[in-house]
DNA sequence: GTACAGGCAGTAT
DNA sequence: ATACTGCCTGTA
């Protein structure tokens, strides 16, 4: 989702090894026959998957079922109906695994500049409804590449987290298809094994590429939502936290379980409409 | 020039 | 278990 972006009137992604691209046409085609509805939706990609909007949106997901159990809580419910078309977007695994590893301690504009700098300097160039797109980079190419060729990416002194996850991952340390399989605890167990991953980013690449809807990433826009709307949720002794400000790995924890356990499996999706909520609140342009 | 973005690891207590 | 610190880099 980081490298999305818009140009002229389509949107364009990356995922993994592929280019995908979605258009809306708004405007009314007079040739066009009845059963093109001038809000058609198109989807393409590069090479070409079919249907690739049903992974990458998550169709086949039970939205209803999930917004109406997740309508149970006052913001959510209240966020869903401001904002009905949101969703949670699915990721591929190790372009997520990268992706978040860049994450950490910086904003959104950033980490849209390094992951461009990787897929320029590591990925493939393609060429792809005649524009110039370069693929995710794959771990291999990750893995080979020197410390100050990624640090000319700019992404800082995460460069020794981006080498040292690629270097676990072709060492074959880590089956996603495994960790997509087993429960939220055990994945996430496996994740904090390597080093510039921890609770949050654990969470995230939970939630967005190995199918653990119930993980409930905890960033500081996630505290400033639940120190505003959220402290009754949270007794007494976890209410001492100063939930503004940076948490240790312990309240994190308990955290974590009390909202886990409030939203249940679909946490992961109350977690984007807070996120989304508190953000747009704050007047934030992403 | 400074503040800010904002998560992880390491070390001291 | 918590408190505190350093960390790249670009934008405002």
């Amino acid at each position: 989702m980081f490298l999305w972006e818009r140009i002229d009137n389509s949107w364009y992604g990356t995922f993994g090894d592929h280019v995908m691209k979605f258009s809306t046409s708004y405007t009314h085609n007079r040739n066009c026959n009845n059963n093109n509805k001038n809000n058609d939706i198109q989807f393409d990609s590069y090479p070409e998957i079919k249907g690739w909007e049903r992974k990458v949106f998550r169709l086949d997901d039970d939205i209803k079922a999930i917004l109406s159990t997740l309508s149970n809580d006052d913001l959510v419910s209240k966020t869903i109906k401001k904002y009905p078309g949101l969703r949670l977007m699915r990721q591929e695994p190790h372009q997520c695994i990268f992706s978040f590893v860049c994450a950490s301690n910086t904003s959104i504009l950033m980490i849209r500049k390094m992951l461009k700098n990787l897929s320029k300097k590591f990925g493939r160039e393609v060429t792809f409804d005649g524009k110039v797109f370069f693929t995710f980079p794959s771990v291999n190419s990750l893995n080979k590449a020197t410390m100050n060729e990624l640090r000319s990416c700019g992404v800082g002194y995460r460069a020794k987290a981006i080498k040292a996850v690629a270097k676990y991952i072709v060492s074959g340390n880590l089956d996603i298809d495994y960790l997509a399989r087993i429960s939220y605890q055990d994945a996430k167990e496996e994740l904090l094994k390597i080093y510039g991953i921890g609770n949050k980013i654990a969470d995230c690449i939970l939630l967005f590429s190995l199918e653990k809807l119930d993980a409930f990433p905890i960033d500081i826009w996630i505290l400033r939502a639940l120190s505003r709307h959220y402290r009754w949720l949270f007794n007494e002794n976890e209410n001492r936290f100063k939930m503004t400000e940076r948490i240790t790995m312990n309240q994190y924890k308990i955290l974590s379980a009390s909202l886990r356990n409030y939203f249940g499996k679909y946490s992961g999706y109350a977690q984007q409409y807070i996120f989304y909520y508190i953000r747009e609140s704050a007047g934030k342009k992403w």
